[in-house]
DNA sequence: CTGAAAGCGCTAACAA
DNA sequence: TTGTTAGCGCTTTCAG
């Protein structure tokens, strides 16, 4: 007779998940088997296979990726590091990674910097937890944080920034090319007269909007755009436009690096009164956010990618996984202009009216 | 001469992170010391313990979650389940949430149910990864969620929600007092007419919201409001508006489930023209989400206290840490509302021009 | 293809 | 207060 288990009854649904053990005494075969059976590429027979995953199934097994994890050195876990959760751009893309990578299996484990809290503090918390994976979606980079993530364990994506010269990947739209071709948009619709709303300074996503908006005006003869700080906020956009308003001869076009910030400029615009949106002012913004197609803003935007975007970070994340440490890629994705109520068609279409 | 480990050399920064048995090694003690040394309360001397720590500190070392969790079946991270991202509401909490864990050294897995994965099948997920904790805030709750809830291994807190009868613990606004207040609030000012604008039929949110705010009109001697359906989303409630415009006896005043909603009834009411906001009709929302306050939409809702709310779910998670299992308790703390310009001030106060 | 045994890094009895 | 001894549940050599 064999020795009695001392361990609690196999069955306490929900109480005590069965172990590898359990299955392998329920199929007659070894734990290792049961591993087997659970691990992809594994050497094992069909029938025993079979076998133990009925088994499995009936004990409701799943195995314990903790103890997986210890071994592995893969929990299933894939780390977010976001910081602008105000930004509503942002729950979007959490919401879209998470369900991406359930897909896949894998979990999503949130970490949002404190107050003062040095992001680079994080990584090393992550890199405990067994993650196989970190996206970094924080504006602000050090470069104490880029080294940390150059001999990371793991790979590390930054997405929708990119920074010179960093030993990480990164993927992003293409935010150059997207300020010209709102640049160009603007001077093809006889705007003369340009502003730029500016986020966070030293934020790579402001810089190369602002940049490529520059650009375009140069390359139409075109002054460089007047200029505001708007910190990616509403309320920084609420004033920009309010700074801009008050200037001797105000714009007729402004172009704020993302959405939010547009929307805080269409109010204020609004409020100021005495310049109309479109006939007086264009307004342009950068994300396509849902509140932007709302017919109170009716925003005309430059679309991030947001799909493909992540499609690309997953492709760089798994691609690791699956050979040998690549060296960091940068991918530039397409965006693409979404022309609504806040400009003028340039061929003087008429509008669906508000 | 002790024989050499045939271990990886214990300091290769970032690769290989220092082992407890490392740090005890350089600080001449035991593993068990060490173990001690980073586990509140036990009892270690206070010259080994700073002795562990320093050693501790020099290699980097930091005690690797997952195989503490293997044994103590905590790991350090608390389960969310959220569903309804696109509800600007939903990020601020987690966000929150996520702040206020990080504070105590804890972490957030996010679980969010792909298009029609049943919501239970994440619990078990969670509880394989020796979650300490699981809030759940998603609207649809089936009955076999709640019985895997009930006999969760730890403890589960709904957020913002709550189920008649069930052995789950809640933590809520008090949404009936709230549509109770509402509907005092818009019979005071005058309001004959009022209507409803519904979320997804089967939240509770909703329903107690609707609830109290019939009973407050009941209460005056008004006959129950009208009804639309909003789904709990923008579209839902631009459709709501014009469904209630259309009436050959529109309403006076309409109160949205929640604050998404109200503002798509409020630029429902602007695309459709007719009547103003608020001489003809006032709007109300509830939850107090950041764009309510933005002056396109200046809306009056009701304020959810979110940093009680989880102050309150964090003490319930916590609760069970340090004792005895206790017995399922449901919270509703008070919220209150903001006027602002989508209402008249009941005494005629002058409100700030838009 | 399969099982036995070793051990991932840690905590929890148990003695000392 | 300490160290020793078992394991948490799993994967992984290594023989067979």
């Amino acid at each position: 007779m064999p020795k009695e288990s001392k361990r609690r009854s196999p069955l306490r649904s929900g109480q005590n998940r069965a172990t590898a053990a359990d299955v392998a005494r329920a199929a007659g075969v070894s734990v290792s088997a049961v591993s087997r059976a659970f691990t992809p590429g594994k050497s094992i027979a069909q029938g025993t296979k079979a076998r133990v995953l009925r088994a499995a199934d009936a004990l409701g097994y799943q195995p314990n990726p903790l103890a997986r994890g210890l071994i592995t050195r893969r929990s299933g876990m894939v780390a977010i590091l976001m910081a602008e959760v105000s930004n509503p751009f942002y729950p979007t893309v959490l919401e879209t990674f998470a369900r991406a990578l359930s897909a896949q299996g894998k979990h999503v484990m949130l970490f949002t910097p404190g107050e003062d809290e040095p992001l680079e503090a994080l990584l090393p918390r992550a890199f405990g937890y067994g993650v196989e994976g970190v996206v970094i979606t924080s504006a602000k980079l050090t470069s104490e944080m880029m080294s940390v993530c150059a001999n990371a364990p793991v790979p590390v994506v930054l997405f929708n920034r990119t920074v010179e010269g960093a030993d990480v990947s990164a993927v992003c739209c293409d935010n150059e090319a997207g300020g010209r071709s709102i640049a160009r948009f603007l001077v093809q619709g006889g705007r003369r007269r340009a502003a730029f709303v500016a986020g966070l300074e030293g934020a790579s996503t402001s810089l190369y909007r602002e940049r490529g908006f520059a650009a375009g005006l140069a390359e139409a003869g075109l002054p460089a755009p007047l200029r505001a700080q708007g910190g990616f906020t509403f309320d920084g956009g609420l004033r920009a436009a309010t700074e801009l308003l008050a200037l001797k001869t105000p714009p007729d076009a402004i172009f704020a690096a993302n959405d939010i910030m547009a929307l805080g400029v269409l109010d204020g615009l609004r409020r100021a009164g005495g310049l109309r949106v479109p006939e007086d002012v264009w307004v342009v913004g950068f994300d396509d956010i849902a509140a932007s197609a709302w017919p109170s803003f009716d925003l005309t935007t430059f679309r991030q990618p947001i799909n493909r975007m992540i499609a690309e970070t997953l492709r760089i994340l798994d691609l690791a996984e699956s050979g040998a440490p690549s060296s960091p890629s940068t991918v530039l994705l397409p965006g693409r202009l979404i022309e609504r109520g806040s400009t003028e068609s340039a061929v003087g279409a008429v509008r669906e009216p508000f």
